[in-house]
DNA sequence: TTGAAAGCGTTACCAG
DNA sequence: CTGGTAACGCTTTCAA
């Protein structure tokens, strides 16, 4: 294993017998190169697996050829799912993924300060960052950033002059409210996620938007679910409290409408046809427990958010208006939400 | 949005009425700078909110501060686990990650021969490479790699000077094979992965050597399975060919399994309590499907990758001898391995 | 204790 | 068509 130094432009411009600028010319396609010093550079170059050294490129060009994608370490299913759409949108350009999970909400927020402003990235995608994120002003000499499945919520913030790609909450929430309302289900409870992400506070309030106006409906909205466990608690509080369940019960995510129909199951509560019980994400899971559940278009978020991004990226690009983008969501019934006599 | 252009070390120098090495040595605590000084350049550092720029000190010290992580494009859960085992291992030394998906082999072997040369990283690590990559040598010049979930099978390659994290393939498909033997089944069929990854050769091997000695015991071995269709093909087939199925279905990962259960149950086939099947993963799917399978240990496989990996970074470490771990794996057994009668 | 200067590998602007 | 030179932002001798 002998530490062979690496092959710089210089060198080869030595063996060449030419100038660096010549062998630069070379390699950036010049078109007024001699074909003799051209054939010739080019040989030596191949000779030596000549590599550019990309830091040096960078650090003159000032772009780095790499985009950063910061996530909670929440949901690695998700994660991926994006991150290959983010892929898709930035391999034909060579441009590189930095990933980074953060651990926290300080955490998150400290990441993404330091990640827009190191010179490491061209810019940067936030995956569904803490809305405590917002409190603050994005750094001064931030590169352009896009909020993945994110978007801030109140307008007091400059947050909002990046682009944002987000899903249409509203829509599959809508939809299934709807699909209850058919059923003239009068109380329904929502099991909303955490107070602190955008999916999660958009999801209530749609929750909200959908039963405004339906007179004489009941509903309810508990705050905080995002694993099974936190479903599991809440369906004990709901059998111990003596009330009757439910009509149906709209979850945050599919690991928390598991934790309720297992706990449902497990206490001998016979819930389907007679509680509609309803996920998000659709997971393998909603599959196995014939769960009805919202499809997250999670390939078109990442592609979308690294396509704004490159967009925003372009030298020549006129400085865009900042964008909002709603993906649209699929919303697939199964039993769970059958009610005795009904057809799916 | 005026473009505020960004705080260089150089400025902050003028601002302070001193020297860019005096800031220099500010930043890296260096001792024999007066108090007086380094609180001033301090002051002016902090109301300026400068940030380093890593590509110039990446460039003067010739590490870039980041790792590769190349994957294929399949199975996105367990790629995201990895990947935070390996984020775990590098959060602390503020080494970043650069990912990329290949999509096929060919596509696998170019990238990796890329990222081990271009320099935009300080060393590699290879996440399941399609065995076609051990056929040709590692490139001149290459950074460090780390072969993840994989090894060279053959002695000829030059990839064995190369550190490896597997998982022991060995230990699980004996306690699945000894699982069915403690019930004398005679007859079992190993539906395998495709030909060219490390872990399903492993397996492939594993069940072949589980099996010697085993006088009177028939196997038969599929190769190729990889998604559920494979194993609903597998299992048609099965059904189709008349002969009697065979006391135990060994498959290559928790895709291929349910596949079969499905089919069989589709078919009505009461399989339950007569055929053993087996998957790989523990998967949300073999925790719905009551399906005995082998966990691998996703978190360490990455974390272990990455320790290896930086090890081999450090400036003064002396050139180990390649190391070649196995990390354990946990089986979960469950109905889909009881045979009639036997108590779990 | 501080500053000047060289240099990391590349590109781009001028000259010639 | 080609070569010298400066510059990107930083670190690190070497002098003072």
């Amino acid at each position: 294993m002998k530490t062979e130094q690496p092959m710089t432009l210089t060198r080869i411009a030595a063996l060449a017998k030419t100038s660096p600028s010549t062998v630069s010319r070379v390699l950036s396609d010049d078109p007024r190169i001699s074909e003799a010093t051209r054939q010739r550079v080019l040989q030596i170059l191949k000779e030596n697996r000549y590599q550019p050294n990309l830091l040096a490129r960078a650090l003159k060009g000032g772009k780095t050829g790499q985009i950063g994608v910061l996530a909670t370490n929440i949901g690695s299913g998700f994660f991926a799912e994006v991150l290959q759409g983010i892929d898709f949108a930035t391999r034909a350009q060579a441009i590189h993924m930095v990933c980074s999970f953060a651990h926290g909400i300080a955490d998150y927020i400290e990441m993404a300060a330091d990640m827009l402003t190191n010179g490491r990235t061209d810019g940067l995608i936030l995956i569904d960052p803490p809305l405590e994120m917002f409190d603050r002003k994005p750094p001064v000499g931030a590169t352009p950033a896009v909020l993945c499945a994110s978007r801030p919520l109140r307008r007091s913030s400059d947050w909002h002059q990046v682009d944002s790609v987000t899903v249409d909450n509203k829509d599959a929430m809508n939809q299934l409210v709807g699909h209850m309302a058919g059923r003239r289900r009068a109380y329904l409870i929502h099991l909303a996620g955490p107070r602190n992400t955008y999916d999660s506070q958009a999801r209530r309030a749609a929750f909200k938007a959908a039963l405004r106006g339906r007179k004489g409906w009941r509903a309810t909205i508990e705050d905080g679910h995002l694993i099974d466990g936190d479903g599991r608690r809440s369906a004990k509080q709901m059998l111990k409290c003596g009330h009757p369940l439910p009509d149906a019960i709209l979850c945050f995510n599919d690991s928390t409408a598991q934790g309720v129909a297992e706990t449902f199951d497990a206490e001998g509560v016979a819930w389907r046809g007679r509680v509609a019980i309803t996920g998000w994400d659709n997971s393998t899971a909603a599959h196995f427990m014939d769960l009805t559940s919202v499809q997250m278009p999670t390939h078109d978020l990442g592609r979308t958010s690294a396509e704004l991004l490159l967009e925003r990226l372009k030298p020549n690009g006129p400085i865009a208006a900042p964008r909002q983008v709603a993906l649209p969501t699929t919303v697939h019934f199964r039993g769970s939400t059958l009610y005795r006599g009904s057809k799916p």
